[in-house]
DNA sequence: TGTACATCAGTGAACGCGCGTTCACTGATGTAC
DNA sequence: TGTACATCAGTGAACGCGCGTTCACTGATGTAC
């Protein structure tokens, strides 16, 4: 790490000294001046790289909206090599997101930010929730017109069954456990889910 | 409502303030002064009644799970008149208890409590569970045995679907709106998962 | 019915704590000459 | 290369606040006689 001006770069390291605070405690056990004190520096040194805690922790959001908007594109990879297989891959790239980078799925889906108070916030928010819309207006191309549910509900189907399996079954419940791996729910439940749109074979 | 020993029944009224504020500012916005407060009570009255905050949040959960497995079971009905009518009563159910409970909701599922911390927490939560899969075994008797999920998992997929759906679409997630509305996206969701396990005719 | 007593729900004051935030400051760094 | 100066990242002390929790208490209620 290149040392710069005084700390270097402070910035991004309270940043991610967030994002463990953050992945260990949740986003509301998360704190100013832990953060500043895993980052070896005093709370007030925050307030020259944010306005205040919120902003932090809008910070750690954005980037997580960033890094998943970028991770979802990737795995969509412009409907190839078919639209059924990539949207699956998003599927997979929406728990691979919450499992490899727990801090910025919670800070993003937990925090219960104000996108609309955060006006950096917003923008990258839609672009991560395009790119699954995207991959669903591909894939419902294959279905006959009539019997084609709107993409965005679609999309919204995926999504809210993906994050649901991350809540209830990824996240260690305490006191509670799953029989099934997250990975598998939901790799079953969207096939289950495009069997009943008629986008894979009846048959298992 | 009968006034009995000084304040008539200061525990339940601290629960319901206690559900108000959860209800209002989420779990962790919920402090115990503010609870006593709004049942006009020094805080430290709560400890005749309860361990500590800790204690009260568990049994806003408590009560919750049990209003949550009676409304299930309701709605189940014992699998009348069909199995498929009952599941998807179940389903209906678990988004109108979200709606009509939010603070018991957020209690149970949004408060990261510790389930096996609370003894008396553990085997009505189990109880809510058990009649949504029970739901699902019922309904998957109806598939032939070889293409049958395992009811666990299928009731897996329909719990995190209603619950991706409550907690993305149903909550007023500010700066963000959903063009759809919960109850019918989880019908619909509900309805192609179901069609793709071949309990629906194919057709629309 | 009346009186003396026991119970115990709720009080009020106090505690130590960590929080987010402010402010005047200092001293390391970058830059102009 | 050396010096004087400007910048500004981070310090350290302080603040007011609300939190959860404790404790000795008080006084309304219930009960025994």
């Amino acid at each position: 790490m290149k040392r710069g001006y005084h700390h270097g770069n402070l910035r991004q390291a309270l940043v991610e000294a967030a994002l463990e605070l953050i992945a260990a405690q949740g986003p509301t056990g998360f704190t100013l001046s832990e953060a500043a004190k895993a980052a070896d520096v005093t709370p007030a040194a925050v307030y020259r790289h944010f306005t205040g805690r919120d902003d932090l922790l809008a910070e750690v959001a954005r980037q997580g909206y960033e890094i998943f908007a970028a991770l979802m594109e990737f795995a969509f990879n412009n409907g190839k090599p078919s639209a059924l297989a990539a949207f699956e891959a998003t599927g997979r790239a929406y728990l691979a997101f919450a499992r490899k980078y727990p801090g910025h799925y919670m800070a993003m889906f937990e925090a219960g930010l104000n996108l609309s108070a955060h006006p950096d916030l917003a923008p990258v928010a839609q672009k991560a929730r395009d790119v699954l819309e995207r991959a669903a207006d591909h894939l419902s191309q294959h279905l006959p017109a009539d019997k084609r549910p709107p993409a965005r509900m679609f999309s919204a189907h995926i999504w809210a069954l993906s994050h649901g399996v991350v809540e209830l079954f990824m996240r260690g419940a305490p006191g509670q456990k799953s029989p099934f791996a997250p990975e598998d729910l939901l790799e079953t439940g969207i096939g289950i889910y495009l069997r009943g749109l008629g986008l894979l074979p009846p048959d298992r």
